[in-house]
DNA sequence: TGACATTAGTTAGACATCAAACTATAATAA
DNA sequence: TTATTATAGTTTGATGTCTAACTAATGTCA
């Protein structure tokens, strides 16, 4: 019997994500950021020395959104903003020295968060749900 | 093999459907309307004249979040604020006629949200989906 | 070369959301 | 009965997020 509650139940997983991400980070000291910050630390950690623009695609988030994000980092001291010197339109985001020191945190949270979500699942059962957001996902 | 990426598929397709439904609204002629304030609606089409403790505990919001949500319906006339006569802390949320006028748009844009999120699965599929959203929401 | 279009990023304004502090009312206990 | 506690709701201030409008720089095409 199909209930048709997979909206409502995933709103409310995000959510969940979202708060265990912010009370990670609090447990490892880190106070005022949001996983929108992680999403862009962790983005520079695959790929130091993103543009705004990139950031935004990856992060699926929009361009003004970016900017009050990676501000807020940057008064933080985990990243800086560098113009290009040939096309002075792009600004390249760096991770500093403190935003390095992060990443073994991040690489925690992650752990700990696919513990969470997997844990109490088979390894088939693992899949089978991978498979059906990534079909899930294709459809928005 | 496990890729580890369910989190990021679940908010991604959270923001989709979040888009949809507020695209879907506007489609009939409904603006300024987010999911939560149609979640308000919908908890009043089960149940009118609800508390603004009561909406805030169904729709898993805190009560500033409420009284800014609820004090936009009122704004658009679409329910109404009622102080209790004899408990006068308590206040009712009610429909009005034009809140209920909505209730066949919200059972389409519903209806709509399930088609895109069940479409494409099988019955077994769907039920699959079901059966492990409702595991992995009870982690958290 | 010069006018127009494109691109990168920010600013402005709006709003959902939250935590913390507050007001007002009701309930309980001394 | 009075003082304390609990409860319902709002206000305040902060922040992430968006769209629309803006600035500044680059590219294109006549």
């Amino acid at each position: 019997m199909i209930k048709g509650n997979a909206a409502s139940l995933i709103s409310h997983i995000r959510d969940g994500i979202n708060k265990l991400i912010i009370s990670e980070l609090e447990k490892h000291g880190i106070e005022g950021i949001v996983p929108s910050h992680g999403d862009i630390l962790v983005c520079l950690y695959k790929h130091d020395n993103l543009t705004m623009k990139e950031l935004a695609e990856y992060i699926h988030r929009t361009k003004p959104t970016v900017t009050v994000l990676v501000n807020k980092l940057v008064s933080y001291g985990y990243v800086t903003k560098e113009k290009d010197t040939n096309d002075h339109r792009i600004t390249y985001i760096k991770l500093t020295r403190k935003g390095k020191e992060l990443q073994p945190i991040f690489k925690e949270v992650s752990l700990r968060i696919r513990e969470t979500m997997y844990g109490g699942f088979s390894e088939e059962e693992s899949e089978q749900l991978e498979y059906l957001l990534e079909h899930l996902r294709r459809r928005f």
